[in-house]
DNA sequence: GAATGCAATTGTGTATACAATATACTGTAT
DNA sequence: ATACAGTATATTGTATACACAATTGCATTC
C-alpha cells in the first residue's frame, strides 16, 4: 500500500543543530554583550554537551558572519558599524526589489494569502500585547512578511540570500537601543506593498518596497547614532 | 624591540582549511561526477587525516550549497537544473547592477587599474595558451574581473554575496559540456563594462553589465540544453 | 520462491584524549 | 615597585573511541 503523503519522519534533531539554534537565538536576542568572546569549553559546559557539537555550531555561525574571529583567532559576536548598516540595506534593497518584482508576476493566491496572514499576525500581536513583545519577537514577525514575499518570487536562491541578510538586520537592531520599533508605520508600509502585489502593479510595488526599506534604514541609522551619542 | 609591521605570521593552515580547499577545488573543477556521494570516512582515508577536519570542511561546503544532503542525509555534490541557472543569474544580475553602479561612483584609480589588469590577464592567458587552460582556470580568470568590480563598489557585503554566487556559477559551467567558453565575446563585453566605469557613465555601465550577464546566461542555458539532448 | 529475521558492515553523531599554543600568574632579582 | 623568567592554566586543533542507526547479505521458514 502506498501512503498518499510520504511519512515526514524527523528523527530528533542532532545536538549540533540544537546547539546552533540556541546560540543563534541567544545572539539575535542580544543576550551576549556585543563583541563578547565565545569559548567552546565554556559553552559546552553551560549546555552540558561535548565540544564537538559546539564547535560545529560555532563554525556555522562564523560562516554566517554572526560570529567572527578576531586577530588572535578568538571568536566574538559581531558588531556592526553605520557603514555596515548602509551596505547591508543596499544589498537588501536590490534583492527585495527583485523579490517584489517577481512576486507581482508569479505569486499564486495561496502565496498571497500567506503574505496577508503575516500582516494580520503582526497587527494582532501589536494590538493584543502592546508591550509584552521583545524586539526579537517583533523583528521576527516583521521578517515573516518579507520572507513570504521572497517565497512568492519563486526564486529559492533569492530567498536564501535574503535570509542571510535578515539575520544581520536582526543583530543590527539588537545593538541599538531596545526601544520599540515604530510598529504602526511599519504596518501601513507593509499593507501598501501587499496591495500593490495583489493588484500586480509592478511600478507601485517597487516604489513601495523601496520607500519601506529606505525609511527602515533611516530609522536604524538614527537609532545607532543616538546610541553612539549616549556612549 | 617592536617590529614595525606586526608579524603577519600565518601558522600553517589548519587541516580543516586545507581539506576544505582541496574538496572545494575538486568539486568546482568537476572532479566528482555530479551527484556523487561524499563519505567522511572515505575522504579521510584518501587524504590521510582524521574525520574531524573532513567533517568540518564538508559542513562548510554544505552551508555554501556546493554539497547537499539527500533525503537520507547522505552528502552529495549538488547538481543544478535550468531553473536554478535562471534563478542564480537573476540574483547575480541585480547584485552586479548594484556593483557597477556603485563602482561608477566610488572606484579609486588603483581599483580601476585592478579591473584593467584582470582584463589584460585574461587576454594574455587566452592568446598565449589557447588550449592549455582548463574551464576551471578560464572561469577563475573571468571572475577576477567581476570580483574587481565588486571591490570597487566599496560594499563588502555585496562582494560577499556575489562570491557565493560565483562558486555556484562555476559549478553550473562544470556540469555543462567542457567546451571552451566563448572567450572572445566575453573579453569584448568586459572591455565595454570597464570603459563605462572608467568614464563613470552610470547608464552605459548598467546596460553593459546587463547585456553581458544576459548573454552569459543564454550561453549557459544553451549548453545545458544541448547536454540534455545528448543524454 | 517470497518473506522474515538475524548478523555483519558501513556511516554518522558525540564524547573524550592528547598535543600544541596562547594567556595568565607568581616569584625573584634588580 | 618593576621587569622578567619560568611555570601553570586555558583554549584550540586533531585524533580516536564508542554508541547508535541504517543498509546489506544471508539464512531460515513458510
Amino acid at each position: 500500500m502506498l501512503l498518499s503523503s510520504p511519512p515526514p519522519i524527523q528523527r530528533s534533531q542532532s545536538l549540533r543543530e540544537q546547539t546552533y539554534q540556541v546560540l543563534r537565538t541567544a545572539i539575535l536576542a542580544g543576550e551576549f554583550l556585543a563583541g563578547s568572546r565565545l569559548v567552546e569549553t565554556q559553552i559546552a559546559e553551560k549546555l552540558q554537551v561535548s565540544r564537538t557539537p559546539i564547535r560545529e555550531a560555532l563554525q556555522q555561525l562564523q560562516q554566517e558572519q554572526l560570529v567572527i574571529a578576531d586577530e588572535n583567532g578568538n571568536l566574538r559576536v559581531v558588531s556592526f558599524s553605520i557603514a555596515d548598516a548602509k551596505h547591508l540595506y543596499r544589498c537588501r534593497l536590490v534583492l527585495e526589489q527583485e523579490s517584489v518584482s517577481e512576486a507581482c508576476k508569479n505569486a499564486t493566491d495561496a502565496q498571497m494569502s500567506k503574505i496577508e496572514m503575516a500582516i494580520q499576525q503582526a497587527e494582532k500581536a501589536i494590538t493584543q500585547q502592546p508591550n509584552k513583545l521583545t524586539s526579537y519577537q517583533l523583528l521576527h514577525i516583521d521578517y515573516q512578511f518579507h520572507r513570504a514575499i521572497a517565497e512568492c518570487s519563486g526564486n529559492p536562491w533569492l530567498a536564501m540570500l535574503l535570509d542571510q541578510l535578515f539575520d544581520k538586520m536582526a543583530l543590527l537592531r539588537m545593538q541599538t537601543v531596545q526601544q520599540n520599533l515604530k510598529v504602526l508605520e511599519i504596518s501601513s508600509e507593509h499593507r501598501r506593498i501587499y496591495k500593490a502585489i495583489v493588484e500586480r502593479n509592478h511600478e507601485l510595488a517597487l516604489a513601495a518596497i523601496t520607500d519601506h526599506l529606505m525609511s527602515s534604514q533611516a530609522r536604524v541609522i538614527r537609532e545607532i547614532e543616538q546610541m553612539q551619542n549616549q556612549a
